[in-house]
RNA sequence: GGGGGCGUGGCGCAAUUGGUUAGCGCAUCAGAUUGUCGAUCUGAGGGUUGCGGGUUCGAGCCCCGUCGCUCCCGCCA
């Protein structure tokens, strides 16, 4: 026999009974009886409760075994009787009567509790510092599990469509433009650094140039930038893709067949949005749900009203649309019999994210009421109901601001509306393309910079550039979303150089400027580029939607914490003054960061 | 860089809002217990309330500073 396991502890089930089997695992949870003792065996597998008899000489030493210790039990599957079955539990039919019990590993007690709920977890500072216990609880094996599961799946969908793998370096060099960069001291160059990759954006689009047609990778990228719940702080994964010869539309019907099946393979009996996803021009998103990345399981539509109250007698509106601004209206069905209370925690919530009030109207009993029903004639009131589609029992809140900042605050109103009115349907995966971004926008100063990417083409190419406002001019670009989670950002690169420079001659960059800062790229654009266009997909995002979590951390074996540090494994750290001397490093700190200890 | 929240035995929490010796559950240790399944019962040990300062007769609680964690804004082409 093996001297470990012949069997995983999660796969024994009542046809095994009488068959002599080995057993190896940590010590789940422990019921001593005092005469007889009972010990859940626990794997990546399963759990198989093993029985101790009073007269077996470990038995003593079983007593004192502790929990998370390593453990190899010998002995013979048996039946369990029919009212000591466990039913919630895979190998629940039968258990292992231990013959030989050896201890491969004692353990120590451990820091985070192991065997109580799964959901009752410890700080995650602490989580993360013993990752390799957090590791151990099923969800997190689950977790982990599914997102190999999803990458395999990914990968083989990718080369079913004719991608071809490749991989681009991972030591490069800094890029221009974007996130800031990791920074890699070169020793054979002193004074050189490498860059990480925020992306391996330029080389994908160089394997075009290449002529390699159809390309993808599972991606690691690092970004030098702050953390968010559902963005990891240094590095994450993305399936990153490119091809030749396409046009927008080639794009999204190829990664929306990818995504859609692979949202149908894990979907544990949720639903995933039929093909092809809907697409939602920009503009159009941002006045419907005042998002670019909105959720679309909330029923609730914006629609804007801002003509209506221009002639109203209600000041505080009319005034902001002199002033060019508008009146957003989010409508919502059936509940106007919610309490005051309900109401004012809304206006208080608008508040909150930066409005200066939130008016609404009540529509009950044939009657209009709410705080700003009084200044609203019978005409405007019945053309306000039949702009948002509504009637007795319903209610419409309104913001007023200029536009960016009432699209943003009605967004946020919609999406608490849908959490507090508990219109989220959590068991349906809602996709959508946003398409059509604008090319460029204005910045606090005025002055015209790219809105997004640089490298998209403009839509309507060289003549849109030198003809249109630049502020009309759109991108083809676009996201792809699901329930109000960004996905991935793609675009149809411009691969001309002649509309690259005019493109950036719009956002204030010289032609010279532009060769130095691309120049790597206009010399590849040279020697016949083709079209080609791309899109990135977040891993780390769609094993999280996958597993219905919220903290991206929670699908990552070994994440960093939100300050971009490993507190396991204590990086980043101080590196010796030997290692320094050989790049020619001096450390120049400002006093309060200035720790001795190198 | 900015804002919010949190910090109390190994872990999760409490302390009637400034008042006796800082409690409870889990874990740990000891004892009891032959059918449990997050076993149960009895008992014991374990605390500089993140750190420093201040106010007060008296501070876990209030004030100032600092450190750590977390969420958000900026940032992420």
């Amino acid at each position: 026999m093996h001297k470990y396991r012949t069997h995983t502890c999660g796969e024994l089930r009542g046809k095994d009974a009488s068959v002599e089997v080995r057993l190896s695992g940590w010590v789940f949870r422990k019921r001593d009886h005092g005469s007889l003792m009972f010990i859940d065996l626990r794997d990546h597998y399963g759990v198989t409760q093993v029985v101790i008899k009073p007269d077996r000489e470990f038995f003593d030493m079983c007593q004192r075994l502790r929990f998370e210790s390593v453990i190899t039990v010998t002995g013979i599957v048996t039946l369990r009787s029919e009212d000591t079955i466990n039913r919630d539990l895979p190998t629940g039919e039968i258990e292992l009567v231990a013959d030989q019990l050896v201890v491969d590993c004692m353990a120590e007690q451990t820091p985070i509790y192991l065997a109580g709920d799964q959901d009752d977890v410890g700080p995650e500072d602490l989580r993360l510092r013993y990752r390799f216990l957090d590791l151990r609880r099923s969800k997190m094996q689950a977790n982990i599990s599914l997102r190999s599961s999803v990458i395999s799946s990914l990968r083989k969908r990718m080369l079913d469509l004719g991608f071809n793998e490749i991989q681009t370096p991972i030591l490069t060099c800094s890029s221009p433009e974007g996130a800031r960069d990791y920074l890699v001291p070169s020793r054979l160059h002193p004074g050189k650094f490498y860059a990480l990759p925020q992306a391996p954006q330029l080389f994908k689009q160089l394997l075009m140039v290449a002529g390699m047609d159809r390309y993808f990778q599972i991606a690691p990228c690092f970004r030098d930038e702050d953390a968010r719940a559902d963005r990891s702080p240094g590095e994450f994964y993305q399936l990153d893709i490119e091809m030749s010869f396409v046009e927008q539309e080639d794009v999204l019907t190829s990664v929306e067949s990818v995504l859609g099946g692979l949202f149908c393979e894990f979907a544990k009996g949720r639903k995933v949005d039929e093909l092809p996803f809907k697409r939602i021009p920009y503009r159009e998103a941002m006045l419907k749900y005042g998002s670019d990345k909105p959720d679309l399981r909330i029923p609730i539509e914006i629609c804007d009203v801002s003509d209506l109250f221009k002639e109203s007698k209600f000041n505080a509106f009319r005034s902001v649309v002199e002033k060019g601004g508008v009146v957003r209206a989010i409508p919502v069905g059936k509940i106007a019999e919610k309490p005051r209370s309900f109401f004012d925690k809304m206006v208080e919530f608008a508040q909150s994210v930066g409005s200066k009030g939130l008016g609404y109207l009540i529509w009950e009993d044939g009657q209009v009421k709410g705080p700003i029903a009084k200044f609203l004639s019978e005409n405007d009131l019945k053309q306000l109901a039949q702009r948002c589609n509504v009637g007795s029992g319903d209610v419409v809140f309104f913001v007023s601001d200029m536009a960016n900042e009432a699209n943003r605050i009605a967004g946020e109103v919609r999406v608490k509306l849908g959490q507090d009115l508990d219109l989220i349907d959590k068991n349906v995966f809602r996709f959508c393309w946003i398409t059509d971004f604008p090319m460029f926008e204005k910045d606090d100063t005025g002055s015209v910079i790219f809105s997004h990417n640089p490298f998209s083409m403009p839509q309507g190419g060289m003549d849109a550039l030198e003809k249109q406002d630049p502020l009309s001019i759109l991108a083809y670009q676009y996201d792809v979303v699901c329930n109000g989670v960004e996905l991935s950002s793609g675009a149809i690169r411009n691969h001309k150089p002649e509309i690259m420079y005019k493109a950036f001659e719009i956002a204030g960059y010289s032609k010279s400027a532009v060769e130095e800062k691309f120049a790597f790229m206009l010399n590849a654009f040279k020697f016949g580029p083709p079209p080609h266009g791309g899109i990135a997909p977040g891993i780390d995002r769609i094993v999280m939607l996958l597993a219905n979590e919220t903290n991206i951390r929670e699908v990552i074996a070994f994440p960093m914490n939100q300050k971009a540090q490993d507190l396991m494994m204590n990086a980043p750290s101080n590196v010796s003054e030997k290692q320094l001397r050989e790049l020619h490093i001096k450390l120049d700190l400002p006093k309060d960061k200035a720790e001795a200890g190198i």
